[in-house]
DNA sequence: ACGCAAAGTTGCAGAGAGTGCAACAATGTT
DNA sequence: AACATTGTTGCACTCTCTGCAACTTTGCGT
């Protein structure tokens, strides 16, 4: 557990966002989201307050241990599709929902706290709503390989984009939303990506009602 | 301007509302959304900081003139509505939407700040969102008689509910976010209508396609 | 191994949001 | 006129978040 291809900075740098991460956590799930102040996380963690703005922009922040520059990469990856556009999207949404999600060995806390806290979830998919443009913006690109938009002019494409991601989101929303209400128990990562694949199912079938 | 069926305490209020979204809406134009404090506004309106909370939340529920209770009043309103379930939830969305803007004479003002400051639509968007279970149910009422859906379970149609309703509220997000970014002028209450037809159409044809 | 540059930590001071409370004022009711 | 209701305000307080400057730690070239 000592990778030293990184500096003895970077590993530094990993151990405090990780302990800061853990910290939030565990105090949310003690004292309560509000009742969780940023003093008592970094006095938990064993920083300042100060610091603890080095590493999460917010306290929701620090307890889901998002992790920007994760997202970043994962968006900046090239990535092959699904040719079904739509499990491609999911697949993307996927992808970055994972990714902000930061450290994988903490998955069990972090869901642990997200299952009790559903607004840390709310949070972390407004999250990747912010990233609208950019995450649109692939799906554009992929639109042109795409028979049934290939005929149509950029911006035709980068509003279906937008469409397409805007619906699927919510979709993804719904079924987060489920899973949180749902009884405790089998909180897998299988499971996580189960829900995903289910909210694609049933977006499917309600939309070829009613469309 | 002036209706005697209401007390001397109800016009006040409402006077006193007024004034305070005015101020909030003129401030973020003058001086920008961060730069507008809630001393700020509440100097200009002539009440204390402290009454300005109870009238609003936030800052950007006062720059928006957001009138929670008329947004109640119309969820609780019986409506009818179209046969069409797509355009049903749309209408039902507009109508919340033109309900929470509150004050229907500053309809301008709100139009040239929500135009400056696209946040403050994401915000309005955010808090229809959160209306989210109410809307749902409304809509899950509709489709106990909608042939396609009559035969599932409550839940079903609960769940169906849920999705509808996601899916068109990212359309109207993706539409109002266009207008946002569209040149200024021609923004009367026709324009608004019209752009919510449009993204229904929008979102239509592009899920023709891909479902 | 030394010393300088870069990066990270921290305390401090301060602005701003938001809340509870209690005194006070205005309004409505009988 | 007396009383209840409702609204306003100042005060004190907590909490989030930022900029700044001093200081420490780490990295790196020589």
């Amino acid at each position: 557990m000592h990778d030293s291809s990184l500096g003895l900075r970077e590993r530094k740098r990993a151990q405090t966002a990780e302990a800061i991460h853990v910290s939030a956590a565990e105090l949310a799930l003690e004292r309560g989201l509000d009742a969780t102040t940023i003093d008592a996380i970094s006095d938990r963690a064993d920083v300042s307050p100060r610091t603890f703005f080095n590493y999460f922009q917010s306290k929701e922040d620090a307890m889901l241990g998002i992790d920007e520059s994760a997202v970043a990469a994962e968006l900046d990856r090239e990535r092959e599709h699904d040719p079904d556009v739509l499990v491609a999207v999911f697949d993307l949404i996927y992808a970055v929902f994972e990714a902000s999600g930061g450290n994988r060995t903490r998955a069990d806390l972090k869901r642990k706290v997200m299952h009790e806290h559903p607004q840390l979830m709310t949070r972390q998919m407004v999250r990747v709503a912010e990233l609208d443009d950019r995450l649109s913006g692939i799906i554009a690109g992929w639109l042109v390989d795409d028979a049934r938009f290939a005929e149509g002019s950029d911006e035709q494409r980068r509003d279906a984009a937008q469409i397409i991601l805007g619906v699927c989101l919510a979709t993804v929303r719904g079924a987060m939303k489920k899973w949180a209400s749902a009884p405790r128990g089998s909180n897998t990562s299988a499971e996580t990506r189960k829900n995903f694949d289910d909210a694609v199912s049933a977006f499917r079938t309600v939309m070829e009602k009613i469309v």
